[in-house]
DNA sequence: ATAATTTTGCACTGACCAGTGCACTATAAC
DNA sequence: GTTATAGTGCACTGGTCAGTGCAAAATTAT
C-alpha cells in the first residue's frame, strides 16, 4: 500500500572531503543548508549578537561529528573528540545540541539531506521521454549504485542500522528525508515512461521497488559493508545487469530488448 | 569474479526459542558443534571432571549472549547482565571466552551456523527438476524472505553491520558461515533447472544473485529494520513479484511465463 | 565604551563497566 | 575418601565518559 520500495536507495555523496585531523575544520561550503551567512534580516529573530558565529560553528561541528561517529561507532564516539577534531569546546557542542542522541539525529539528518539530493539528481536522469531508455537506465542505475557505494553512504547505514533498535525514530528521519522521496521520485519517471509507452507496467512503485532492489542487492556484500570499494566497471556492470533484467520484465512490449551479450 | 552474490540472504531463524529469563538455560540441543557430549574418548584429551557441565554452560551462555546483544547493543550490552539472565557467574563467562570481543564472535558464529541451516533447507525446495516451476521458486522465495525477516536474522545484520568497523573479520566470519553457502547453493539449484532446460541463464552466480536481490531489496524498508513485523501474505506477494520479475528474465524460452496478474 | 551573547578551557561529579583476585562450593573421576 | 576441574559470589581496581559549573575571553550590536 503505501510506498515501501526502495528506500535501500538512498544516501550518498562523493566521499571527497579526504583528510580527517588536519583538514576537520574546513567545512567545504556544502549547499547544506542556506541559514543565515550574511543576511542583516535573520539577526532580529534570534539573538543579537553573535548570530554568525553560531551558525558557523554549527555547520563545522556537523560534518565532524558524522566522521567521527561513522570512524568510531556512535557509543565509542567521545564528544570531547569531537570538539577536538571540529575545534570547537565541548560546552559549544551541548550549547548547540543539547546532548549526544540529540547531536546524532541532527548529524543524520543532515547528511541524509545531503544523500538525498544527491539520488534525486540521479534519477533525474529519466527525465528524458524519447530517448535510447537501456542506455538511460543504466546510467541512472550507475549513478544511483555510485551514491550507494559512496563512503559516506555506507557510513549512513551502518550508524542507522546499528542504532536501530536504540533510537526506533532514527527510521523516520532517514528514511522520510531520502529513502522514500527517492523512491518516490523513480516511480514517478517510470510512471512517465510507461504512460509514453516507452515502459509497461501498471504499478510504477513496486517496478522502482524491484529496479532499486537489482541495482543495490548486490553491493552489501560486493562492497563488503563498505570495507572495500567497488571498481567502477563492476558498478557499470551491476548497473547493465539490473537493467537488462529490469527491461525483460518491464521493457518495451513491442520491440525485443533482448540484444545485449 | 568471486561470487560475490546474495549474501544478504542468509541469517535466519524461525524463533522457536521464546522466553528469554525462563528458559534460557533449556538449551535445546541444536546441531551446534558436536562437542563431547558424553563420549570417554575426549575426557582423555582436557580435563577429566567437569566436560558434560562445561558443555552445558556454554550452550547455555551463547544464546543468551545473543538476546541481549541484539536487545542492548554490543557495546550497551554487560556481562553483568548477560551472566545474570544465563544463570552463570560472570567469571564462568571470562572461562570460556576470554573477553567480550571473543563472546561477541562465538555468538555470532553460531547465530550464523543456525541461518545457514535454515536457508540451506529452504533452497533445497528447489531441487524437484520436473515440477511446477514457478511455484517452486515462489515457494522458496517465500521460505528464504521468511528466514530473512526472522527476529534473529534481523538481530544478526543489526550486530554485524553495527560492528563492522571495529571488527572487520565478523563479516568473514558470517558471510562464510551463513551468507557464501546459500549463494552458492542457489545458484547450484538454478543451473541444474537450466541444464534441464526449465531455466535460461548461462551464468547460474549472476541469476542467483538476481534472483535473491528481488527477494530481499524490498524487505528492509518494509520491515523497518526489523521494527516491523511483515505479514505473511505481505511476504507471500513480495516472493511472487520476484518470482515474476525473475522469471520474466530468465525464465524457460519457448512456453510464456506471463500467466499471472 | 557598554551590554548581550557566545565561546573557551579546565576541573569536577557521578555513573558505568571490563576485567581480576580470592575464598569457597560443587561436581565428577579415581 | 582424595583430587582435579569447573563454577560461584563478592569485592575491588582502573579507566572511560556524559554532562555540569565557573570564570575568563572573544565577538557583535548599540
Amino acid at each position: 500500500m503505501s510506498g515501501t520500495a526502495s528506500e535501500r536507495l538512498a544516501a550518498g555523496r562523493s566521499a571527497a572531503t579526504g583528510g580527517a585531523r588536519t583538514a576537520a575544520a574546513q567545512t567545504a561550503p556544502d549547499p547544506d543548508r542556506p541559514a543565515s551567512p550574511t543576511t542583516p534580516a535573520a539577526a532580529t529573530a534570534l539573538g543579537r549578537a553573535g548570530t554568525r558565529r553560531r551558525a558557523d560553528k554549527r555547520e563545522s561541528i556537523l560534518p565532524t561529528a558524522f566522521m567521527v561517529f561513522a570512524r568510531e561507532g556512535y557509543a565509542q564516539a567521545t564528544l570531547d573528540v569531537i570538539a577536538a577534531e571540529a575545534q570547537v569546546a565541548k560546552h559549544t557542542i551541548y550549547n548547540h545540541f543539547g546532548d549526544k542522541q540529540a547531536l546524532l539525529r541532527a548529524v543524520l539528518a543532515a547528511e541524509a539531506d545531503k544523500a538525498l539530493a544527491k539520488n534525486l539528481a540521479a534519477v533525474d536522469g529519466l527525465r528524458d521521454l524519447d530517448g535510447d531508455i537501456r542506455g538511460a537506465l543504466e546510467d541512472v542505475g550507475y549513478r544511483l549504485v555510485s551514491c550507494f557505494c559512496d563512503e559516506r553512504s555506507w557510513a549512513l547505514r551502518r550508524l542507522l542500522y546499528a542504532e536501530i533498535s536504540q533510537f526506533p525514530d532514527l527510521l523516520d528521519i532517514i528514511q522520510g528525508r531520502a529513502a522514500n522521496p527517492v523512491t518516490e521520485a523513480l516511480a514517478d519517471r517510470l510512471a512517465r515512461l510507461a504512460l509514453a509507452g516507452r515502459l509497461r507496467t501498471a504499478d510504477p512503485a513496486a517496478a522502482a521497488e524491484q529496479l532499486a532492489a537489482l541495482l543495490t542487492g548486490s553491493l552489501e556484500a560486493r562492497g563488503r559493508f563498505g570495507t572495500r570499494v567497488i571498481p567502477d566497471d563492476e558498478k557499470r556492470a551491476v548497473a547493465r545487469a539490473a537493467v537488462d533484467t529490469f527491461l525483460h520484465a518491464f521493457g518495451p512490449p513491442t520491440p525485443a530488448g533482448a540484444t545485449t551479450s
